[in-house]
DNA sequence: GTAAAACCTAGACCTGACTTTAGGTCAAGC
DNA sequence: GCTTGACCTAAAGTCAGGTCTAGGTTTTAC
């Protein structure tokens, strides 16, 4: 069992996020003992399964509605599973829209190296959109599909 | 040249936003003809760097900065140039922690099937942390690295 | 020439996710 | 037993990125 200021140095989150967290919901089943909080495996599970949603982009409340199905047993397993699932399709969405800003930063990249070589972007416009050597014309063609 | 209402339906994007946009500052040479905005070739560009710094993780008081730039001729092309390796690398190292996130939304997406297979937790938390399935260790393995 | 649709501004309001503040309680070391 | 550091709460404050409102002007279509 951790009190809030080690868990606080085991994840790199401030002590505020963390009763934030509880405030919300997000740790139904957390313990206390005189009135402080005591982290068990389960909330340590927990604050993992919170990076991990947060990092899908899901809101807290959304969250908050996962951890109570944590509590209510088997039955809300497909509920779950189906969350998971869901949050899954939105990484790789997420991750497909990435590639495209990654495409274009490049693009962005080799478009001032060779406006620094030039002086000017004047010889990189006239090349637009579509005479563009062939490495530029392809992180091009992905940044704009 | 497109009015704002055009340039909202092309790039699907609120009326709002856009003034909002403009009011910021990220629209430094846009024209105007009694009051009502002119939207050119050069904004509808900025639009298109907009979307792509944001979804960088740009703010946008930076992107203003970097359209400040824009207007400041060849002298600043360090800075851009500099500006988008930046964000590169910050998009590089938001698809890393992507990959993480995915793999743990897969693990549990197992995790939740064979719960639901197994109508428990019991089987599988006694494989864990290190006695799962290969596949199922594999995620389990990325997600915590 | 007039009505409707599309534009304008300033400023208030909203949401999500914290963070800070003020005032208090608990526990560990001396 | 007392001080100091770690904990507690409720409530207010903050910040980014919009969104909405009220009241007014301009353009477009008849």
């Amino acid at each position: 069992m951790y009190t809030i200021g080690q868990v606080s140095e085991m994840f790199d989150l401030p002590i505020s996020t963390l009763r934030y967290y509880d405030k919300e919901g997000l740790f139904p089943t957390m313990e206390r003992k005189n009135g402080i909080r005591k982290f068990g495996e389960t909330e340590l599970e927990a604050l993992r399964v919170i990076e991990c949603l947060k990092g899908s982009g899901l809101e807290i409340k959304d969250i908050k509605l996962f951890m109570q199905w944590c509590t209510e047993g088997p039955a809300t397993y497909p509920q779950r599973k189906e969350l998971f699932e869901r949050r899954r399709e939105a990484v790789l969405q997420e991750m497909e829209q990435l590639k495209k800003t990654l495409a274009m930063l490049e693009f962005k990249c080799w478009y001032y190296d060779t406006a620094i070589a030039d002086g000017s972007e004047d010889r990189i416009t006239a090349m637009m959109p579509d005479k563009l050597p062939r490495k530029a014309q392809e992180l091009y063609d992905i940044a704009h599909s």
